[in-house]
RNA sequence: GGUCCCAUCGUCUAAUGGUUAGGACAUCACCCUUUCACGGUGGUAAUAUGGGUUCGAAUCCCGUUGGGAUCACCA
């Protein structure tokens, strides 16, 4: 049988990273067998609804490869995809499930408290006693236009059991299970149900999704048995935390999906990184494609416990992504960066300076000030004590360098080295005497992206002359 | 609190009864070098704890401790 999975987010506005490691899995669970990936979308709490989320989805699912088979734009089968669009379908199945006595309608509302006999409150969801009005009753009570809801009819005895991938046995006692509301008083469904009825609906074969639905995987169970449907392969997946103690979440400001791509972070080592966050190859290797993942992922190698979101790792990540890239593509990527670099620096030097030094775009902005203006510097700057040069030392080289500079045809960074390497020989001094000094006049910056030829290229002759010139002119 | 789940370097993880407990990030040192990066070499660093089972336990069992999840007309 074909594996079909789904990814079933509800429209919040917000891609999580947490959330984008389970739809990964999903889709790498679903192509690693030649499977189908289903988008569903959840909206079946219209208080939560908000404007635009969809398109968030859809969009971070398109820029990290992540293609579904069907979904709510581009149709399918077993349509629709969204769950407000399905309203009218679940309640039959509800109903359904009351004749089968997997369920029944509950009067109680919303209000707050009930005693039975003996003065002891009761609680619907732990043992309904509208479960004990006979059915005939309480079909006439729907009809004459009566509230209700229809809960879900629980035997407390005995002990549930099922298998999941990742976990393995789950053996729970029925008395813990709770007679849970399946169609709430506005006709739609809980998530509790609308999840069961559309899996089943949508043939999807694996249910992939967070661990916190563990302990409440029974009461799936239950219904699928009384509608005597198969069951699913149940795959859960440890939590994605922020630290030891807190998982990430967007109420404790963590990053989203869209937020480290603004921070400079490449979609695909995004990607590469949370797929190894509670799954690993079984090899050494672990730079991956999305492409490449789908050719090796195997639900067998997933983690059971919960994996701590590590930037620092991610940003080493992102570093070898960058360092791969065409340079043409990162100069690309880069050039939203230069907005305020004057328009007559070479930009494509610049990149190439900057390629190899940087892990994230943003970091760009940082590398960059320099080029844009010099900033103020006092004379001690020279000083270094490695390089063997002083105030003294930059006094003396910089109105060589300056007439070396003048002369100089070829403006390359192989030939400007040569030239100034032979301005070291000639006047016997070391490199570095000439070269160090020769950075800080055209940066200001004790330490550059590039040496004081690569800048000089950067900034193009003119450019470096007028700030040779400056500089003697500070000295002075 | 009841129930369920989890536990290897600081972090992500490998090792599914026999390894000097391996790799990666981070960190430290050195090398390379016109600074900084990149790259290279090497180092520090882990089986939470107490009992079993076994010739032999990170691995299997039980307890303890620590952590997480769950107990909505939210998903």
């Amino acid at each position: 049988m074909k594996t079909r999975t789904r990814f079933a987010p509800s429209p919040t506005g917000y891609m999580h990273i947490g959330n984008l490691r389970t739809a990964l899995y999903e889709y790498l669970i679903a192509k690693a067998s030649g499977g189908d990936f289903i988008l569903r979308i959840e909206d079946t709490d219209q208080k939560r609804y908000v404007e635009g989320a969809t398109e968030i989805i859809y969009n971070t699912l398109k820029t990290v490869g992540m293609n579904w088979d069907e979904g709510p734009d581009i149709g399918g089968n077993f349509g629709p995809y969204v769950q407000s669009e399905r309203k009218d379908l679940y309640a039959p199945y509800a109903h359904k499930l009351v004749e089968l006595g997997g369920a029944h309608y509950c009067f109680c509302g919303e209000r707050e408290e009930q005693y039975d006999e003996d003065g002891n409150e009761i609680i619907c969801k732990f043992e309904d006693p509208c479960k004990k009005i006979p059915l005939e009753e309480a079909k006439k009570r729907v009809a004459s236009g009566e509230p209700y809801v229809i809960r879900q009819t629980i035997n407390k005895t005995g002990k549930s059991k099922y298998e999941d991938k990742v976990y393995g046995i789950i053996e729970i006692d029925y008395d813990e299970l709770d007679e849970g509301v399946l169609l709430k008083s506005d006709g739609f469904p809980t998530y509790n149900f609308a999840n069961v009825i559309d899996d089943h609906l949508m043939e999807i074969t694996h249910v992939v999704r967070g661990n916190e639905y563990l302990p409440s995987t029974p009461k799936y169970n239950l219904m699928y048995d009384t509608f005597g449907w198969q069951r699913p392969v149940y795959v859960h997946l440890p939590t994605v935390m922020k630290d030891a103690q807190h998982k990430l979440s967007k109420r404790n400001g963590d990053a989203s999906f869209q937020d480290l791509v603004a921070k400079g972070y490449l979609p695909e080592a995004i990607i590469n990184y949370i797929a190894l966050l509670g799954w690993n190859p079984g090899t050494e290797e672990e730079i991956f494609s999305i492409k490449e993942l789908e050719k090796i992922f195997s639900v067998d190698r997933l983690n059971k416990s919960p994996a701590i979101f590590d930037i620092v790792k991610l940003t080493w990540m992102n570093g070898v992504y960058i360092r791969s890239l065409e340079a043409t593509k990162f100069h690309e990527l880069a050039l939203p960066y230069y907005k305020d670099v004057p328009s007559n620096v070479d930009m494509q030097a610049l990149s190439s300076v900057l390629q190899p030094r940087i892990e994230t775009l943003a970091q760009i902005s940082e590398q960059v000030d320099f080029i844009i203006s010099v900033p103020n510097y006092g004379a001690e700057l020279y000083i270094n004590k490695k390089m063997k040069t002083d105030v003294d030392v930059a006094k003396g080289i910089l109105p060589e360098i300056k007439s070396v500079l003048q002369q100089q045809k070829e403006w390359t960074n192989e030939s400007l080295f040569e030239s100034l390497k032979s301005l070291a020989e000639k006047l016997g001094v070391k490199n570095g005497q000439v070269l160090y000094p020769a950075r800080i006049a055209l940066s200001g910056k004790e330490t550059t992206p590039g040496g004081a030829t690569e800048i000089a290229v950067i900034l193009g002759k003119e450019e470096t002359l007028k700030r040779i010139e400056q500089a003697i002119a500070k000295l002075a």
